[in-house]
DNA sequence: ATGAATTTTGCAAGCGATTGCACAGGCATA
DNA sequence: TATGCCTGTGCAATCGCTTGCAAAATTCAT
C-alpha cells in the first residue's frame, strides 16, 4: 500500500513516535533527526494518512455542510453556490476540508444532518438550508454539536449565525427610492414563509416611517418568495386604486417579472415608475434596463460561517456566536430618476 | 465519548466482532442476537465511528471535488453549482460523502488534488475545472488514482470523462437556425481557450456543409469565452460587410450583449435578427427577448461523473469510462420567425 | 570523574472499528 | 460413543497514527 509512519521510521532509523513528532513540528525533537526525518518523507512521497491521524487525535478538521434540495430551486440564485465558495476558501486557508450534500426531502435533510453530527466525521456544521426542521436544531443543540446557521436565527433560541441585515437592506433601498423623490412606493412578495423577507419589509416601513410617508397598505402585495409570482403581484398592484411611482420586490426576479408586466402596458422604468429588487443576481446587471438591487455579499456571508464554526471548535468555546455582513445598494439604470422631471408614475 | 462498539457490545453481552457484523449485516449472525444487538444499539442511539471503520476497512466512501476557483468567474454560470448537485444527489443514494474544495490559484488547485490523492480521504476524484495541468492528470495516472473529468478529455490520453456532444449542441442549434430560414449565420466566440467553444463551433460547420450553405469567414467572430466581450465582438461582425441575419453566441452572456449592441443599433431581435446562446442560464428565460440556448443539463453531468467514479472504484475496474450526456435546444422568443415574412436581415 | 538537570528519543497503550481463524456446541451419521 | 459437519461466536491482530510516561543520551556544575 502507501508508504506509512513506520516506513519512514524504519528508514530513517528512528522509532514511529519520533516522525509523528516531526509531522506535528514538535520542538522536542532534535534539529538533526528532524532534518533527516524530513528528507527521507520527501524521498519516499509519504503523506500522512488523514484518517488514522483523525482517528488518534479525535479531531477530523472536516466540517459538514448542507446546501438546499432541489425543492427550493435555491440554485437558480447564485448566492449558494457563492456561500459555499466564500466556506471552502476560507476553510483551505485553514487546513480544513468541506463536505457537501444535498437532499430533496426534509426527511432526508435532516437524515445527512444526524449523520454528519453522529458519526464522527464531522466536527461541526454549517445550515444553509432557509427553513430547518426544529428538531434538528434542538438535536445539535442538546449533544451540544457546534453549528452555524446561515439565515436569520429566529425563533431557535441562543445558537450561532451569520446574516445580513436584512432590516437595514430593506431600509436602505428605500432610502434610495424616496431620495430620488419617490412617495408612492409599492413593496412586492411580502410573506410570512421567510424571515429574509419580513425583515426587508420592516426595513421598507421603518424608512417610509422615518421620511413621514404614509403607510399604505394598498402598495404591499403577498407572494410567494419564488416560485415566479412577481408578475402575478405586479398585476394586482396595479389593479388597486393608488398611484405607484416605486417598486420595490422581494427579489431580483420578482422585479424583473414586475417590470416585464409594465413594459406590457406601455409603462416605462425607470421613466414613470422605478423598480429595484434584493440579492444581486447576475441578471440584474443583463436586464433591460439593468436593475438596482441590494447585494448580500454571499461570499463574505460564507467567510464568517466558516470562522465562526472553526472558532467554536478549537476554542471549545460554546457560547453561541454571531455576525453581520453587510450590504450594499447597486443602483443601477431601473432607478435612474430622470431629472428634468419628476417621477412620473402611474394611475 | 460517544457510545462506541464495545460499549454496545458489552450491554448485549457478545463481543464487538459479534456487534460489527449485525452492523455489517453479516448472515452468519442468528437472528436472535441480530435482534437483540439492535435493540440496544437502538437505545443507545449508536452510530459506528466511520473514521475507524474506513481505517479498517480501507475504504472511506468519500469522493473528492474541486469546484472553479473565483477566477474562471464561473459560479456566475450556474452549471458548475448544478452539476455538483447532480454529484451529491447521487452521492446521497450511494452512501457516498463529497469533499468540495475551491482553490484561487492553479498552484493550490494542484495541492489540494495531491493531498486529496494522497492522505487517503478520498478514494477518488471528480475533476471539474476547466483547464487541468497536465501534470496533475498525469499524476493521478501515475499512482493510478482513479478519477473522472466533466468536460473534454482531448489531450489526456486514456482516461474517465463525462461531457456533452458539443458538436452536436452546435449542429442542432445551427439546424435550428436554418430551418427557420436563416442562411447568414455568425458564429461569436470562437476561441482555442476551452474545447467546448471549439466543438459547438465544429458543429456549427458541420450543419453548414450539410445544408449546402457556404461556410463564411467573415462570419465569425474570435473572443474570450467569458469576460464580456460579446458587445464587442457583435460591434466587430457588424463592421465587417455581409449580411447577417442569425448569431450563435459560444455562451448565453455572450449572445445577451450581443442582443443589446443589436438593440442599440435598432436592430430587432428575432424580427430582423435570430440569437441564440449555449449553456440555458436561467437569465435566458427572463431576458427580453427570451433567449433561445442549448441546455446541457448539468445535473446529469454530475449524477453520471458520479456513477463513474463508483463503479472505477468499486469493481476496481480500471479501464478508463466515458459518457455522454444528452443535450436540449430550448427554443424561445429570440430565435422565433415571423410568420409573415422571411427573415430581414441587417446590411 | 560524578551526579543532577536537561534534552532527545522510544515504548506501548490507545483511537474504534474489521476480519481471518479457531473454537464451542448441536445435530446427524456411522 | 466416537466422528464429522454445520452454525454461531469470540480472540486477537490489524488499520496508521498519537501521546503520556519512562528511559537513554547529552550537558553542565561541582
Amino acid at each position: 500500500m502507501a508508504v506509512t509512519i513506520k516506513d519512514i521510521a524504519k528508514i530513517a532509523d528512528v522509532s514511529p513516535s519520533t516522525v509523528s513528532r516531526v509531522i506535528d513540528g514538535n520542538p522536542r525533537i532534535s534539529s538533526e533527526t528532524t532534518e533527516k526525518i524530513k528528507k527521507v518523507m520527501q524521498k519516499l512521497d509519504y503523506h500522512p494518512n488523514m484518517l488514522a491521524r483523525s482517528l488518534a487525535r479525535k479531531n477530523t478538521k472536516i466540517i459538514g455542510t448542507l446546501m438546499p434540495g432541489t425543492k427550493e430551486n435555491a440554485f437558480k440564485h447564485p448566492f449558494f453556490p457563492e456561500i459555499l465558495r466564500g466556506i471552502t476558501s476560507q476553510a483551505y486557508s485553514c487546513g480544513y476540508n468541506i463536505l457537501v450534500s444535498s437532499a430533496a426531502t426534509s426527511h432526508d435533510e435532516m437524515k445527512i444532518i444526524w449523520d454528519f453530527a453522529k458519526n464522527g466525521i464531522a466536527e461541526g456544521l454549517i445550515l444553509m438550508t432557509s427553513r430547518h426542521n426544529d428538531e434538528v436544531i434542538r438535536g445539535l443543540l442538546d449533544m451540544s454539536f457546534p453549528f452555524v446557521l446561515v439565515g436569520n436565527p429566529e425563533g431557535y433560541g441562543h445558537i450561532s449565525w451569520v446574516d445580513n441585515n436584512n432590516v437595514e437592506a430593506g431600509y436602505r433601498l428605500t432610502g434610495h427610492f424616496i431620495a430620488n423623490g419617490c412617495t408612492r412606493i409599492a413593496f412586492l412578495g411580502l410573506s410570512d414563509e421567510y424571515l429574509v423577507v419580513r425583515d426587508r419589509f420592516e426595513g421598507y416601513r421603518q424608512a417610509l416611517a422615518d421620511n413621514n410617508l404614509a403607510y399604505d397598505e394598498t402598495m404591499v402585495v403577498r407572494g410567494a418568495f419564488m416560485g415566479g409570482e412577481g408578475g402575478r403581484m405586479m398585476e394586482e398592484l396595479l389593479s388597486r386604486s393608488g398611484t405607484v411611482t416605486g417598486v420595490i420586490a422581494a427579489d431580483d426576479y420578482m422585479a424583473f417579472d414586475a417590470i416585464r408586466v409594465l413594459n406590457r402596458r406601455g409603462i416605462r422604468v425607470p421613466e414613470d415608475v422605478l423598480v429595484a429588487g434584493f440579492n444581486n443576481t447576475p441578471l440584474a446587471d443583463y436586464f433591460t434596463p439593468t436593475l438596482t438591487s441590494v447585494d448580500i455579499n454571499a461570499h463574505e456571508l460564507g467567510e464568517k460561517a466558516f470562522q465562526l464554526i472553526r472558532a467554536e471548535i478549537e476554542e471549545k468555546d460554546d457560547t453561541p456566536k454571531s455576525a453581520l455582513v453587510g450590504i450594499n445598494v447597486v443602483t443601477r439604470e431601473s432607478t435612474k430618476r430622470r431629472m428634468h422631471r419628476t417621477c412620473g408614475g402611474v394611475r
